[in-house]
DNA sequence: GCGATAAAAGACCGATCGGTCTTTTACTTT
DNA sequence: AAAGTAAAAGACCGATCGGTCTTTTATCGC
């Protein structure tokens, strides 16, 4: 990789977390330079804006989630382990956080409301992946007859989402991981009350 | 009401709205000159900062809102109608909106995260208050009898106030109700499975 | 190693930021 | 209605905002 594309690359990993922490609005240029040691000419030869640099670091947020969940499902097969895989990888971001500031889609989504068009479509886009792979695991798991075919696979997604990104909602407010184990150990009863009885 | 009382409140009901849509380092001064119709004068003539203001119209935002928990409350005595009540009190802000921006508890820990202490705190009580509604039917359910005693009232706020919470992040993503509808239906059936079998 | 080229620095820009202060206007109280 | 007081306006402040542009520095192809 070039000088250039690794300099890039510092400024959108480093950027990243100080959007996550602060938000959009609330991170200026001048804390954008202090993260990545730059200064503006150096971050403005790479990004035309404040906003293309924020939408490539909401990108690579997502990208960096996508790995994890990408590796945590490598091992499973069986429906349940998949869903329940699903869960942990999220929680664990308590243990080992992938970024300062929390989730990255909560953040985010919250964040841009009213504010920043383009990052909330990225931010939908993401949902939209996350929700899709959730449902691919509960649709397989049908067919293999792992979970039970009354089950709304749609359905499932949006409580299992709901569910985390409220308890790391919590968590983060309190600075207490209580609130997200508590939404783990629900979502896992949950996902056994989907499955078909053996 | 004095002439300046009024005017006060009319600056932090229509501030409440600002901060709740575009938080608070993305609301500016000007934004709230436009909002009250005042100039900066007549602000800073009743509040002595912007952080100031922005920590009186998050209690106004939070005092709105259980206000309509109150009343939501007043007619239901079983338990179980009173944890129904609660989610559906919450879900209603769909149909009748208390103010622009969506849940100001949520948008306010999302976005004075690293941000703003004072605010961060305020919302922290606010959850305690929730957590604590909640908690008390649960106990006094019970007492009567109605919810079973195995079931751990602060892991049943946890669940339902995470649920709805997310649940009405993914509708605001979206701008789709269905997210918020779908985690009022879990939670309607996870109310009754805290039930004494009658 | 040298020349061409790209990257980073840093001075600079107008606009806007939150906040102050004096002046004008309006209300309130007698 | 007048006098005293409080509220609102609006000019003004230094700092910082996001962004541009020229200059210096470093990299890369040869």
């Amino acid at each position: 990789m070039s000088k250039a594309q690794l300099t890039r690359s510092h400024i959108i990993q480093q950027s990243a977390e100080v959007f996550n922490q602060f938000g959009y609005a609330g991170t200026s240029l001048a804390d954008l330079m202090q993260a990545t040691g730059l200064k503006k000419g150096g971050i403005y030869n790479h990004f035309a804006s404040k906003d293309e640099l924020a939408i490539a670091a909401f990108d690579y947020s997502v990208g960096l989630v996508q790995q994890r969940y990408a590796k945590a499902l490598r091992g499973q097969r069986a429906s349940a382990s998949r869903l329940r895989a699903v869960v942990d990888t999220f929680c664990a971001t308590i243990d080992e956080p992938l970024m300062k500031g929390g989730c990255p889609l909560l953040n985010t989504a919250i964040d841009s409301d009213h504010v920043h068009k383009g990052l909330k479509s990225r931010a939908q886009a993401a949902m939209d992946k996350w929700r899709s792979m959730l449902e691919k695991i509960i649709r397989y798991g049908q067919k293999r007859c792992e979970i039970q075919g009354a089950v709304d696979p749609d359905v499932v997604a949006t409580i299992v989402i709901a569910t985390l990104e409220g308890g790391v909602m919590m968590s983060g407010l309190y600075g207490d991981r209580i609130h997200l184990d508590r939404a783990r150990e629900h979502l896992m009863r949950y996902v056994d009350s989907l499955l078909v009885p053996p």
